[in-house]
DNA sequence: ATAATATATGTGGAAATGCGCATATATTAA
DNA sequence: TTAATATATGCGCATTTCCACATATATTAT
């Protein structure tokens, strides 16, 4: 039962439903998802991390980014079940359509990359 | 959006979640859900609120009882996949099982029912 | 009318949540 | 080693949630 509360407190808040929305078009690292949703970096790992803790993600290590995911091998049916729920849901959705275009032309940098700039 | 969130908050807890399973045997009025989950009369009746207006639940008025029940005419499709979910997801819960065994002794009065008593 | 009763709700307090700020951690490059 | 960078996290604060207590509302009976 707990399980299943925890699943559902997951979902239950918009910055997490657009993060997973995000997330069913590509592989996001953190920096991405704050640049797609417009967020604070602590926002996007906060939110992305209680989504993981909650079974609905994945995530691999690739240098200094850490790559997100869902999670096609979760442990619980249901779990699956939530984000093709959501997915449908938000199919139409204006702000998801925004995340996602705006997702187009994220970099893979965080807030702070002043190498990158002042090359 | 908010409507989708409204859902999953509204299944995010742990006495909703044994409400929403014991409703699915049978239509309940407030005070049966108090006997049956073994939890005071406010409780019951905000949580049994809360499942109602994000749609989950119907109510009709019997005299002095509120009767909920599962909405089956959900106006959205989402709700009612949600619903199955939790039924399935809960299918061999201790908890719940025992709330459905309250039941079947629970009556249909509240706690300050002197009347019943004294006859 | 009054009394009894089931349910709903306003209020307050404790706990949980969400987020920004600052900082810690980990990885890579020089 | 040091510097730069992406991500994670401790802390504090504002907001929300959950519940009990008391009370309000609505219905039925007398």
């Amino acid at each position: 039962m707990r399980e299943l509360t925890k699943a559902f407190k997951a979902l239950s808040d918009e910055t997490r439903l657009r993060i997973l929305s995000l997330l069913l078009e590509r592989e996001c690292c953190v920096c991405e998802v704050m640049q797609a949703l417009s967020i604070s970096q602590t926002r996007a790992s906060r939110n992305l991390g209680i989504l993981y803790d909650a079974g609905f993600l994945k995530v691999r290590r690739d240098g200094l980014w850490a790559l997100y995911s869902i999670n096609e091998e979760v442990t619980k049916e249901y779990l699956g079940q939530l984000v093709t729920i959501v997915d449908k849901a938000l199919s139409g959705n204006e702000t998801v359509a925004g995340d996602r275009e705006r997702l187009k032309t994220a970099v893979r940098v965080g807030p702070g990359c002043v190498r990158e700039l002042t090359k």
